[in-house]
DNA sequence: TGCGAACGTTAGTGCACGCTGACGGAGGAC
DNA sequence: GTCCTCCGTCAGCGTGCACTAACGTTCGCA
């Protein structure tokens, strides 16, 4: 494998694909405030725990959540380094397009101008 | 299907789907700077010009991007206000969870001031 | 040491999705 | 009119993924 490629999904991609689920956003948003275990999570959705177990290894592995352990029990909690990373995708995203969208209200005030000088 | 539950395609949910998908993020990348058309941005991929033709429409349904025709040529740009939806989400986690982590560490460091206090 | 609770893991299934190839339609050049 | 370009659409195929059921593992407790 070439160094500069990225094992199995490069950290972004990762992040957005966890993102995509509905679930796992709803998941997310349950551990963004509060510290919840396996079990809790688990139960406030209608479906098996195996599948609520399975949403949290893609969240962590795509490192939106951390994991602590306390007995028997796992406690997750929302990662911020993780949402910052696609955070500042978004924002080259967004910026650039801003700047794009301001670019053309600018050459279209300019082209106004130019028709009101020829009016003159 | 519970109340809180969405139909089948809530905006922010489609603009997720839709940005899942690699290919897709870079076509986003390719027309945020400049107007392109649906030839031009094919020519830049190594698939069909059938796949993405398929990856525009769904950018397009999922508000990502405006179309413009030309004669035969249909003209794509990246439209600002559909990421601006879902940078609104992201902001929102982000900040909750990072109010989450200052909170931890507020009351860490007043379980270490306590603790001190003690061992006076 | 045995037992139950709390999770993760594996095998299997149905469905959504990205890709291709073939086809259809709209618009310009002659 | 005919031809060509540019592009979307449809049918089909293979893969990935979300889900379930059954099993394995780790920990606490009596």
């Amino acid at each position: 494998m070439p160094p500069g490629a990225a094992a199995a999904g490069e950290p972004l991609d990762e992040a957005m694909r966890a993102l995509a689920e509905p679930r796992r956003r709803a998941i997310l948003r349950l551990v963004a405030h509060d510290e919840l275990a396996a079990g809790e999570i688990a139960a406030a959705f209608e479906v098996t725990r195996t599948a609520v177990s399975q949403h949290l290894t893609v969240l962590k592995n795509a490192g939106l959540l951390s994991e602590r352990r306390e007995g028997t029990r796992r406690l997750y909690r929302a990662r911020p380094e993780g949402l910052a990373e696609l955070r500042d995708f978004l924002d080259d995203m967004w910026a650039s397009a801003l700047d794009d969208a301001r670019r053309l209200v600018e050459a279209d005030r300019a082209a106004r101008e130019r028709s009101e000088e020829e009016d003159r």
